[in-house]
DNA sequence: AAAGTATTTAGATATTTGTCTAAATAACTA
DNA sequence: TAGTTATTTAGACAAATATCTAAATACTTT
């Protein structure tokens, strides 16, 4: 629960999430997408990983990632417990 | 919505959410839940009221913390919009 | 009014975090 | 195999954060 509150304290990896509900996309399409560096970028998406919130798969010379949409299950009950 | 993430990324502040979900409660004694000073926990409760997510009222010499629950709609809403 | 209790504010410090550049690794292409 | 492209790792640094002690503020009680 941690990394995952971790990962979500941050406005870029929060837009990276939001690129990625739109659609799949490899570390260099999403480092595009920011005035910040590939290796910073590269360092936002390894704490998404660690928290489980995206997958990265290789595929060739690019690697893809995509949202882990399971993982929300977790932070929407942790969140409905607070609700009643 | 950045404050709001901030105020969740600590195991201090959840556990004072976790807290409040139980009852009501006045500094002191959210304080005495923790081996922690009560400067610090000032600091924490100042971030989670800043974040909208608890509510501090005056009742004579205590000040009364609850929680905010209407802001965890946010919260709720910025979660569903990745589910599907 | 003086003393005691509850809480916050101020200022200091060690740790964590986001960012950068340079270099390393991995895979494709000619 | 040499060069090019994609991505990460390493190391450094400035800014943000969690914590502390000491002091200030606010209310209550005697």
């Amino acid at each position: 629960m941690n990394s995952l509150f971790k990962a979500l304290n941050d406005e870029t990896r929060r837009q990276i999430i939001d690129l990625l509900k739109e659609r799949d996309m490899n570390a260099g399409e999403i480092a595009d997408e920011f005035n910040i560096s590939k290796p910073s970028i590269s360092h936002h998406l390894d704490i998404l990983k660690r928290a489980d919130l995206i997958i990265g798969e290789k595929k060739g010379q690019f690697i893809v990632y995509s949202l882990n949409t399971t993982i929300f299950e977790d932070l929407l009950n942790w969140i409905l417990t607070l609700k009643k």
